[in-house]
DNA sequence: CTGAAAGCGCTTACAG
DNA sequence: CTGAAAGCGCTTACAG
């Protein structure tokens, strides 16, 4: 592998002086650069990205932690992060903990990126404290983790005591009305239940355990298996809030199955507002839960944190108040 | 930031010895080990990664390469390149190139990690061919790259000219056998277009244009719309053969809309075995296409060209030869 | 068992 | 406009 050095003693230049002409530094001269670049091109030199960083002190890398990049659901957040990262800039980088986490903790714990924005649970509070510092900032989506150069939503604490989809099928007049919870591992079910519960008690309606049911998965298919276990019992539903689309699609087709309408016999309304949600017929009322602004949210306070401006995070924080979820009206939720 | 320095000046060591302490290296008494680790607690010591790649010149991170880390249909790939590159101990870093390729260029030409799989068509061969070395071998799914230590699975290109799913479709006695491709920009789309006529033309059925249909993106949206275009000529069409899964379960949809039976009215069968297929009613036909051996190939390939061990290469592929795509059958494809 | 030295490949003052 | 030197934070022979 050639390197600067390589360079500077083919062309009896000094080591300072190709670094400068390989970075198009205006203090040299064309003629040099130009020499330096064929060379560089002759040797087959690439540059040592490891190097430079380590002289600089940062990597310009920030590094996303998920636990399975390739759920669907987090489609919308992974692009919105992308784009708002490299608006900054910077580049993004993904690791899973998926298998393990053994890779985003080396990654996180060697600093080998200049801030970390945790999608997951699958990292221990107790090491995200012990690492974030103020070279060195995380985010952390979807819960909140105490702690100096720790960012978190706090918004989505709130958001945690209520549910929108609930307030909704209440004013539609519905009052017996049924969870299916998804993977309790994923971050936005207990979120999700605990709103649950909280709307119905707001709205002098009695949370019965009875009336929550487990789809086990995020899925399609744990949606279907959880709906037919509903089926049995239907006469004493209105409706149904499915924890995301995904399992709502799978409660939908279930009660097609069975011959149950939607929205004539039963109304039902998904979390998320994926793409598919649309399509379906009928198409799937859901809540939107404006994935993008928080994913924007994350990006803006890491790099806030990175630049030391934590009023403007602060800023941030305030306008952020203004972002609720809302129930996208589709078709599957009639008035009672 | 303290660093090893800080560590030995406040111990009055040397670096080497607070190096080797914190490796654990057994040259070093168990008291300085145990003085040196007391000691990089107590400044909040923590191990500068870039600082280590730079001395062992290598950085035991492989980068996979990605259109969308979210697109479902790449779940499994994903998850198999992830735990396979685990077993050898290496860690795996996603790159995404939805936005731009900018991130994931920067990596490569900055010898930022000790290998690459490239599973997108962002990244232009002749980028692929400037920095593949030695000690930077790359893997390319889904097409092939000429160039040394460029590797890429010659199997998937005999596969081109050969569709499992339409040889199914034949031997049922199908014979006019309408194709509806997803998005040319991804890699499946044209393979499984030209396996298509070729297959078709195997078994002397003429290719004909008209009966190839365009879902334009891989989605259930795209299978949807193209699928109520094929509807109209519905009497002229014996089986539909669907891009992927995701565009199949639309088409099913769109048919089930216009109340057209499947199987009983036409036959239909998608590619790559999503598992939503198994759950739909009827289950969806599908041809598992083995993405998980060709990714365990992929990474296997890459730590052999890594160790060098370049005749193992040649017996992974030798071996390869007897993994092929075959068809699933489940309910969506009948006797004609 | 411990330490001084060299070096990984680069950049950045500083001096000329 | 160019170059010698110091240094980023670590590891690895080598010497003791």
């Amino acid at each position: 592998m050639a390197t600067i050095k390589d360079i500077a003693r083919e062309l009896n230049l000094g080591v300072s002086t190709v670094s400068m002409a390989l970075n198009d530094n205006s203090r040299i001269s064309q003629q040099t650069k130009q020499m330096v670049l064929d060379k560089a091109r002759e040797l087959g030199y690439v540059k040592n990205g490891i190097a430079v960083d380590l002289q600089k002190k940062c990597t310009n890398i920030i590094l996303f932690v998920v636990t399975d990049a390739s759920r669907s659901f987090f489609s919308k957040t992974l692009h919105a992060i992308q784009e708002r990262v490299a608006s900054y800039g910077y580049d993004l980088l993904i690791a899973t903990t998926q298998s393990s986490s053994r890779t985003a903790k080396r990654f996180i714990s060697e600093h080998r990126a200049d801030g970390v924005i945790i999608y997951t649970n699958q990292i221990e509070d107790e090491f995200i404290q012990a690492y974030a510092r103020e070279d060195f900032p995380m985010y952390i989506m979807g819960h909140h983790v105490e702690g100096d150069y720790i960012f978190s939503d706090d918004i989505q604490r709130y958001a945690s005591d209520y549910s929108a989809a609930v307030e909704y099928l209440i004013a539609k007049g519905h009052k017996r009305i049924a969870f299916v919870k998804g993977s309790m591992k994923t971050l936005g079910t207990p979120r999700r239940l605990s709103g649950y519960k909280n709307t119905l008690l707001k709205f002098g309606i009695p949370y019965r355990e009875e009336l929550v049911f487990d789809a086990g998965s995020n899925t399609f298919a744990g949606g279907y298996d959880a709906t037919m276990n509903i089926i049995d019992q239907i006469e004493n539903i209105d409706a149904i809030y499915y924890s995301n689309d995904d399992i709502a699609l799978g409660g939908m087709r279930a009660l097609q199955h069975r011959n149950i309408q939607v929205p004539d016999d039963i109304s039902i309304i998904g979390s998320n507002n994926l793409p598919e949600s649309s399509l379906v017929s009928p198409a799937l009322t859901t809540v939107d839960l404006q994935v993008e602004k928080g994913a924007y949210f994350a990006v803006d306070c890491l790099m806030h944190a990175l630049n030391k401006e934590y009023d403007e995070i602060q800023k941030a924080k305030d306008h952020r108040k203004n972002d609720i979820e809302h129930v996208v009206e589709r078709e599957t939720v009639k008035e009672k």
